[in-house]
DNA sequence: TTTTTTGTTGATTGATGAGTTAATAAACGT
DNA sequence: ACGTTTATTAACTCATCAATCAACAAAAAA
């Protein structure tokens, strides 16, 4: 009974399946199997579509930050002040990665495969360009000077904070994540006084 | 020509050469043979000594937190004002886990492992509370009120800064992550402006 | 209506790797 | 001398898994 058509259907219920499986061993240690099963067909039509299991989390993992991405892009199109767009990437930061909600745990062991996985490492690569790149944007009205500083550090902490997130047993809390990073951000802009002379103006997102 | 009282010099070899591969490989994907074969004997001998290749991953995780341990009870002990304290502590992190300089590629990896090996968990947690409760005691005096919010982000600030250093391609800059996590240290001990009444007084180095 | 393309899986292959065993040998205690 | 303990490994077992193959079914194209 093949319909036709089924590719693509089949593509991102493996994706997701693998999501899911990863997140929930809480490890790369997946069988094909199991991500098939879980997508409820056969592993050998899960290499069928995918070639092989390296490609399954490519897949995978490009998916998931694409979702990050696009989440991103979206909240800062509709953000005014340039705080308004910290705040937003901060937030997407901390909701969006949770858009498939078990994906929490798939991103450590991401970061794992990153390691060896020069695709992956790519990937990773893109998403900490991205990120950095808009911090820096929204930040330079805020602090011209410093915003390179502060975005790195933002970087971190973001990363810092989600890593324990990931790593603790309890259920996550993006809301407590996100007022710990903007009290460091509010320190920090403080520090420059006022809103600051703000020398270049604000286009929209950048990247 | 079993030259006796071998079992401390093995384990000792097995450890280094764990922590020396994985940080090779930056995976967890290394087998029992090629530890026990960088290390100078047969896999069976690893075996013998360790049980499983579990106990020999806990063994190295073991080690490299007992060192960072002791590297920060050494410098806590000879810092005399609390600010002494809060970067011997910060400056530890980012030098003591580099003792055996390849460990940087391990502690990601032991991450991975403590979120399904309950034993590594276990040790994990000790290290964070250990962290936790040192930052704590050293901020006290200088932010009564604030000290826990402050460890808090301060511990997610070395994490963040220390697996993008893990990631980062390029060689660690232990002195430059310091720098950067010192800043937002300044920051926030500025902002209650003098060294403050300080309430409590110095005794040694928590636990 | 035949052929081709697309979808699908059970069974198989081939590697790999953790853990065990059997055997050897040197040191030690008695 | 002799039995026991410690050190050591080559060879083996057993399980797991990624990847492939052979085969079947149905839709679309010819």
């Amino acid at each position: 009974m093949p319909k036709l058509g089924m590719e693509p259907i089949r593509k991102a219920a493996l994706v997701k399946a693998t999501i899911l499986e990863i997140g929930r061993l809480r490890s790369l240690d997946v069988t094909v199997t199991q991500i098939a099963k879980r997508a409820g067909m056969s592993s050998a039509l899960a290499h069928h579509y995918f070639g092989s299991k390296d490609e399954i989390f490519l897949a995978a993992m490009r998916h998931i930050l694409t979702i990050y991405a696009a989440e991103v892009r979206g909240a800062l199109m509709i953000s005014k002040t340039a705080r308004g767009r910290l705040e937003a990437i901060l937030r997407m930061s901390f909701s969006a990665r949770n858009f498939y909600g078990e994906s929490i745990g798939a991103w450590l062991n991401f970061y794992v495969l990153a390691q060896t996985a020069p695709k992956a490492a790519r990937l990773l690569a893109v998403y900490q360009r991205r990120l950095n790149s808009n911090l820096v944007h929204a930040l330079r009205p805020l602090a011209s000077d410093r915003a390179t500083v502060i975005a790195l550090t933002l970087g971190a902490l973001i990363d810092g904070v989600y890593l324990r997130e990931a790593l603790a047993p309890k259920a996550p809390d993006g809301d407590a994540a996100v007022t710990m990073i903007l009290n460091y951000l509010d320190l920090e802009l403080g520090r420059t006084g006022a809103p600051m002379i703000s020398p270049s103006n604000s286009f929209g997102a950048p990247l």
